[in-house]
DNA sequence: GCGTGCCGGTAAACCGGTTTACAGTGCCGT
DNA sequence: ACGGCACTGTAAACCGGTTTACCGGCACGC
């Protein structure tokens, strides 16, 4: 059984093969009769048409590259759906790609723009660049960054609003009382942390508040950073009454570490983050965290690709997605201490 | 500028086409000097094969197919990330789509088997089918049932070992001492769900056990079936002092209803689940689960596929993966009641 | 009656590779 | 000197579609 090909059809309907594929591309009209046996001639041999070879002569793939460091994250496998689901509302397909957070990975698969596999990727880089990688972006065209920034490179962004958000959960923070605040960053040279780290320092500023630069510790966004950087906290001679994690990643880690130390969560130390993933709500605390929407992360990201592959207009640079705080439990006032008093 | 092809790097190497084309896919060794101008000419132009081209040809397209209800489901994320792991280092990409849990979707995405979008899918259905699903695999071939069955589909399939698993949550229960145990259990048409049901029976019976059956509930695999079903299962007028929910997402909506109702986990009742997803661990109470690991449904469900596509050895029907159980938080003996006494 | 334009349709080139069939050259043995 | 073979290499068909250029015929306007 061998596959039905555009040929048989216009043999068996008795037409060329130039007519069916016009007609059935609906480039052309045919009075009812002919359309009517090309229509039958499809029917009965089942006829569909070979992706491959209709990419090869439009040169489109209708599929789009989809980067992330792990797509097992909750916050990036809650993007891919949303990304996922609209690009299927515009007749694209998602290929995934996991790059182990590594710039070769990610350089290698942008290279599927080159070769046509991809009409082009979103990325989410989850490293600082020195180069390469924006070299890359910028040769092959078509990408759109997300989440993350790639500097130098030439493509659109979207990222969320991170100076408001770290803004806001500061001054929850600081509503409940507390002063000394300690923070547990993503990667220095991240966007989302030097961002969340200026919208922190506005709303200390803001209230007047000193930040203790020994508090602000930082590590990859991986759970064990959560853990080691929590733990070290403690052991200062001045812990904090607080910590502000930049991922919800990080801030398991530090629930998980106050566990293995036997200290309560909020009323021996606050903990607020970032992300709002999925299963925030039932953590052991539930947990307080500015919320960045996947779901507006894959439909805006999706559709700026897309108006970037049909080339429409110049794509404003960046732009932001809202976030909102969510507060559960993991927050509470300090509890008094001998520097609690002072003002 | 436009795309350079194999007829620019011909040229420029002063060869035919063919032989480029054969010494780039080491069809034919050629003398030093030619082989290095061809490579000279290959670098000089940054000459890329056109993938698109090439699987027309050789009829492949080195993709796969990954179908999920939903990749942000936590379970199928890792699923999805350990497959495409897999898949990457036999030089495949994965193509994913979320079915939304809808035949309809799952059959049309199918197709892509036929026009050669993909060569094979891994489909990971959530629902049951009552023939459709089955006849568009039979007719499409290279698929590979993961984690939940299609009956009559003439497909390979790779399952956890369900009644081992459920077998060895309820005796773990029992050993604690309970003995009215509940079922939150998943559709009850799905392998899953039948499956861990027997398992559950085995075990009851093994102990001497009457199962009530008024305790046994099912619904979708959402939150909001354990939910009501926890709700349910509580407002009994003797009420479990245990449940067993057949998915984690289950025992997430339990934990939650129990919040709502001011039900201490375990003291007021154990819960024990299905999957261990990556968050089990710290969530209110860490929930003890019996864990099908994601890394051995993708590594394996990739090979078996790929072994489809090559046509070789028949596949063993079913294969299994082997459970194990996590101790954690969420059990511990019943409260001593009027109940409790009896022998 | 003749040019014009539209309608219905076709042949052939094309997309960018792979592969088959074959051709020229030089070296070998005899 | 000649047949045969191995070695390099090429022309052309092919994969399965899309698209361009064009053609015959008929209706229409004048």
């Amino acid at each position: 059984m061998t596959r039905v090909t555009i040929r048989h059809v216009a043999e068996e309907a008795g037409y060329s093969v130039a007519a069916v594929s016009r007609y059935l591309n609906k480039q052309i009209s045919l009075p009812e009769q002919t359309a009517r046996r090309i229509e039958e001639a499809v029917a009965k041999l089942d006829y569909r048409p070979n992706a491959l070879a209709r990419r090869l002569t439009r040169g489109k793939s209708e599929t789009i590259g989809f980067i992330t460091s792990d797509i097992a994250y909750p916050l990036f496998a809650a993007i891919a759906s949303a990304s996922e689901a609209e690009a299927a509302a515009h007749g694209y397909s998602l290929l995934m790609f996991n790059s182990r957070n590594l710039v070769e990975n990610e350089i290698s698969f942008l290279s599927r723009i080159d070769d046509l596999q991809v009409e082009g990727v979103l990325l989410m880089t989850n490293h600082s660049d020195h180069g390469p990688l924006a070299k890359k972006i910028n040769q092959s065209g078509n990408v759109v960054l997300i989440d993350e920034d790639v500097p130098d490179a030439d493509a659109p962004r979207l990222f969320a609003d991170n100076v408001a958000g770290a803004r806001i959960a500061t001054e929850h923070l600081i509503a409940a009382g507390h002063r000394r605040i300690a923070i547990i960053s993503g990667p220095e040279a991240l966007l989302s942390s030097t961002e969340r780290l200026t919208g922190f320092r506005e709303a200390m500023a803001g209230a007047g508040l000193p930040v203790d630069e020994d508090l602000v510790l930082a590590g990859p966004y991986e759970e064990i950073t959560g853990e080691t950087c929590f733990g070290a906290l403690m052991d200062r001679p001045e812990p904090p009454t607080a910590v502000f994690a930049f991922a919800d990643m990080l801030a398991i880690g530090a629930i998980k570490m106050a566990r293995k130390r036997g200290l309560r969560i909020p009323e021996d130390v606050s903990l607020i983050s970032f992300d709002d993933i999925h299963h925030a709500e039932v953590l052991d605390p539930p947990l307080t965290t500015v919320r960045q929407s996947p779901e507006e992360f894959g439909r805006r990201g999706v559709n700026m690709l897309l108006e970037l592959i049909r080339g429409e207009k110049p794509q404003q640079a960046v732009q932001r997605i809202g976030v909102e705080l969510i507060s559960r439990k993991s927050v509470c006032p300090p509890k008094a201490t001998g520097g609690a008093g002072r003002s």
